[in-house]
DNA sequence: AAAAAGAATTATGAATTCAAGATTACACGA
DNA sequence: TCGTGTAATCTTGAATTCATAATTCTTTTT
């Protein structure tokens, strides 16, 4: 039985207004108006408000005072640091895992990862792209340490806004799955450092075949909606 | 010349809250008075309120829907995990640090460990520990990952209650030194794989340290205040 | 006396109101 | 025509008010 959910307003409206950043409804950098907000969602500014404060904590949306909220922009600089930051933790996520992670589990994971290499060998990118996540968040969730994953949910909501070419060079995906291979061996092993090592640069590549339409380039303009 | 600051009243009163935090004057477990906040800071509801919404998403409090708020319970494993995380982020800075920090940086840090050095044979441990800590902050700096050193910042912020025992062993602190050793001669040959390595395995001893006064056992426990 | 039920009180959640800062529109002068 | 100054409008910031959920206190019943 699943605990009864008191949702406060102010919770409901930040997840409506991530969603809607995230699927590009709210535009960065664009302006977002209160008053405009709440009459979409029939509540009063203050749960609003309230939301927007917590959105912005989160590195979703900018509040300039007295100015108003904007949907964070995103640079190629944050981009890229960002997944840094997500290779690093991902590969603390490894190391993690393998101390404690249960044969069943493991096994798992072996089952997505022989999901994930049939549609590699079928080339069906989309269904790729979605069990490749799902092992991620798998070893994720084996590490047992709760504050790494709500730090990693976090950043990955920040870049969900970034698409990926649907065209990945045959090397990257081919060196991708290559990692993988890796990845699921020393998993079974139990060997962290190894683990952890290869998480660490997996992502790199991830930046590579990132197609960063309507990323800024880095740039000071803090004002771009004004045009 | 620095930026004009306009502050927001929410933005000051949750610094002073986290301030409250941190300096133990209210303590974990214990319910936030909305009424009694408001007179000390002498601000309406409001402003408080947004504050303490910013101070959840930050992991410092606790808000339990129609019953307030509590400051956010820190238990062993939440500070362990805490550090191991904050270990993989320090490694991932001494990382980058090194593919880009200019000799003068560099040299700025060597100053500082010889610093250090002094205080450690002069037995001044809080003298050591400040100096100790300027050293981690100056290669997060010099990372330049700006999402890093914020996340940092806030995992940094959620621990600060967890004090050391003030009556380290020898050997501890004799590893703690030889670690900075090595640290500094990887850096200077900026050796980021080496350093990061370094810097990852370092955190782990400041846990053994750690005192951890009134820092409750796991429980599952959510309402401890109602005594 | 202990437990349960119900009323009174208190605290929180959200809407509304009021105040102050920012933006826009427009007039005027160089 | 461009720039400056000013009034009008709009937006945000914060206090207040109202509604509802939670807690405490009292009364009642066994």
């Amino acid at each position: 039985m699943s605990k009864i959910q008191h949702r406060n307003l102010y919770r409901e409206v930040a997840d409506r207004v991530r969603d809607l950043i995230e699927h590009g409804e709210l535009i960065p950098g664009e302006r977002i108006s209160e008053r405009e907000l709440c009459e979409k969602f029939g509540v009063s500014r203050t749960p609003l408000r309230e939301a927007l404060k917590v959105l912005a904590a989160e590195g979703m949306v900018e509040l300039l005072p007295n100015r108003g909220a904007r949907v964070m922009k995103l640079t190629v600089k944050m981009v890229k640091d960002t997944y840094d930051l997500m290779g690093a933790l991902e590969g603390l996520s490894g190391e993690l895992a393998c101390r404690q992670i249960s044969d069943a589990e493991i096994a798992g994971i072996r089952d997505l990862h022989e999901q994930m290499l049939k549609h590699y060998r079928q080339g069906e990118l989309a269904e790729y792209f979605r069990v490749n996540q799902q092992i991620h968040e798998k070893i994720l969730a084996a590490s047992g340490n709760e504050i790494l994953i709500e730090m990693y949910d976090n950043l990955s909501h920040r870049v969900k806004r970034v698409r990926y070419s649907n065209q990945m060079s045959d090397d990257f995906w081919r060196k991708a799955v290559d990692d993988h291979e890796n990845m699921i061996g020393a998993l079974e092993q139990r060997d962290g450092q190894r683990l952890g090592q290869i998480l660490r640069d997996h992502l790199g590549n991830k930046l590579e075949v990132a197609s960063l339409t309507g990323i800024v380039d880095d740039t000071d303009d803090r004002d771009p909606a004004a045009r």
